[in-house]
DNA sequence: GTCGAGATTGACT
DNA sequence: GTCAATCTCGACT
């Protein structure tokens, strides 16, 4: 644990951009999640984006607006978090009220707060801790009560990170039945980085 | 009320 | 490579 790690988080006004550029300009920022066992947070490296209503993998496809989706018909910023399986993942709902796009954090690099994460989620390498969607909610211990929250108060938080130099881009992961959409290249990642998930 | 599917992960053949 | 875990919620009877 880092004791001169300041909360510094990005301005509600950070998420008001067009949302693939948003999914880019969130690589290298922090995602923070503060519980009573203490303080956790890793550098974002991985993100997807969905497009909503023409994106035909988002589940706000054509705007279906569901109990699980409605967050995603907010202001940006609010936390889209559900459960896939046995895993919950988050998301950072982008567009502006009413158009209902999000953009999915599929890895982080660990920062701060180690020895919680690890002891949230036991694995020998460093490197297996946060690289993936469902690996890295369940190490910052971020759950579906975190549904609805936004990322620039606590305890969730995304705040002020590293600049990236080198980004990548290519298709997004796990939509295979998403007809043509599953081809658009909506995944970002930090170019070389070893905690992204593939 | 019942059924099925899913933006994942880990264990196993 | 295959497969099951475990839960929310929409679609349907």
């Amino acid at each position: 644990m880092r004791h001169d790690f300041k909360l510094e988080p990005l301005p509600s006004s950070f998420y008001s951009q067009p949302t693939l550029e948003l999914a880019e300009a969130l690589l290298g920022h922090m995602l923070v999640n503060v519980t009573e066992a203490g303080t956790s947070s890793g550098i974002i490296v991985e993100t997807e984006a969905y497009l909503g209503e023409s994106d035909q993998a988002a589940h706000s496809y054509q705007k279906r607006r569901t109990k699980r989706t409605e967050i995603m018909f907010a202001s940006p910023g609010h936390a889209y978090i559900y459960q896939m399986h046995t895993h919950h993942l988050v998301n950072v709902v982008s567009g502006e009220a009413g158009n209902p796009q999000a953009i999915l954090i599929r890895a982080i690099e660990p920062y701060s707060g180690i020895d919680l994460m690890k002891q949230r989620r036991p694995v020998e390498k460093l490197t297996n801790l946060t690289n993936g969607p469902g690996k890295l909610t369940k190490a910052l211990g971020i759950t579906r009560a975190d549904y609805g929250r936004t990322f620039f108060e606590p305890p969730l938080l995304i705040t002020k990170g590293i600049e990236i130099k080198t980004i990548a881009r290519g298709k997004r992961i796990g939509i295979d039945n998403s007809g043509e959409a599953k081809d658009y290249p909506y995944r970002f990642w930090v170019k070389n980085n070893p905690y992204v998930s593939r």
